[in-house]
DNA sequence: CAGGTATCTTGATACTGTCAAGATTCAAAA
DNA sequence: TTTTGAATCTTGACAGTATCAAGATACCTG
């Protein structure tokens, strides 16, 4: 038994099933956050992906050693997610320094609407393995470029204006979108009448949020 | 067996063991606390719960039902130390509404830092029953206070102002002081030089966060 | 003092993550 | 092609978990 995934009817397709899975990596991933988008993190559990991935309940082990393994690898993938979205969306971004931060803040959000199993086990409690070199890289990657980002503004904006702390910009503009991005997807915000959906309206309050920080960076 | 938490050499002190616990739906709560204050939100069990306050596993099910009820109990008291924190900032605050929300927003910042694993347990992943009316109660109590000095805000000042839109400034000064408490708390702040010791420099930055977020509500 | 109720324990069930050992398949070397 | 070692997956087992029903104990009111 434990046959991969697909029905049983199938006589020798592409998918028959096989001992080997073919590409368990990516089917645990899936399964991982399919199952906690039905049922939350709380409902998380390693023999369930297997389930799903029709595999037995410690094949996992061999390919993410154990449970905080296969979540730091997911953890990697938000975070290159939100890496890979900022750098284009400054790239996209037409106008100064500050305009730039705006687009970075609209993407991490737009990131954490798109994917929320992905951005709650990145972002998480539960147990990531932070030796994992791929996660450290994803996450340094991802950390640094709301920090130069605001660095790049101090130097065209506020150079010698002690006000425009480089440090308490940064910290604000992360804490920013971080915060509404959790409070959004936790369905915190929905006394303010904003949810999820329609995401056109989140992305809207975002930008206004986002104007007003950049308001406050800039005077 | 099972006797409760006192150790065994005293003999008839008013800790001596005895079948009743006397006071325990405090004693779980507290060791709840330190529990997850050792070993983190995924080091948390009922059972270890149970274990520490001296008393068998199922004991806690008298007083909670079952572990989310135990859960939501703290999470209530988490938004009650918020809006108690909140509103005693908001009186104490000399100024206008803009000094006011400036002290409400460092209060829930300090309240995060005080009790980190209750800040956790309110909002993080584990399951809470928001059918717990004390829960229900805490949160609408602690929610209504940001919301209603952004109102007051707008009645002050900008009445009229399109740029000044309540609901974008709510959520903005929400989520700035909620991603701040959970990057902090979960440890991500230190690339920036931040981390909960000591408490007074980060109160010191989470003034200048405020003061950028305020003067963007401003202009 | 009697009876009822709140409190806690016992025992059992169905899960969970992890590990060692065995079975199967693949792939490269001979 | 055959062989042989490595990669992949299964089996079986272990300790630990939440939860529940039933029983034991203590308190407390009448």
């Amino acid at each position: 038994m434990y046959a991969n995934g697909s029905d049983e009817q199938n006589s020798d397709t592409e998918t028959t099933r096989r001992y080997h899975h073919g590409d368990l990596r990516q089917a645990l991933i899936r399964s991982a956050e399919a199952l906690i988008a039905e049922k939350g993190i709380a409902g998380f559990t390693l023999r369930e992906c297997a389930r799903r991935a029709g595999v037995s309940p410690s094949a996992p082990s061999h390919h993410f050693g154990h449970m905080a393994g296969l979540l730091s690898a997911i953890a990697a993938l938000g975070f290159a997610d939100l890496a890979n979205a900022m750098e284009h969306a400054k790239d996209q971004a037409q106008g100064n320094a500050l305009d730039e931060l705006q687009a970075i803040g609209e993407a991490y959000i737009t990131v954490a609407m798109m994917n929320p199993p992905r951005f709650r086990i990145t972002f998480g409690q539960m147990p990531l393995d932070w030796n994992n070199p791929e996660l450290l890289h994803e996450a340094e990657r991802a950390f640094g470029i709301l920090e130069r980002q605001v660095i790049t503004i101090r130097g065209e904006f506020g150079a010698g204006d002690p006000a425009l702390d480089t440090q308490a910009a940064s910290v604000a503009a992360w804490s920013i979108v971080h915060g509404f991005s959790t409070l959004l997807l936790d369905g915190r915000l929905t006394r303010f009448g904003v949810d999820v959906d329609p995401e056109k309206s989140v992305k809207n309050l975002a930008q206004k949020m986002l104007k007003i920080l950049i308001n406050g960076i800039e005077n």
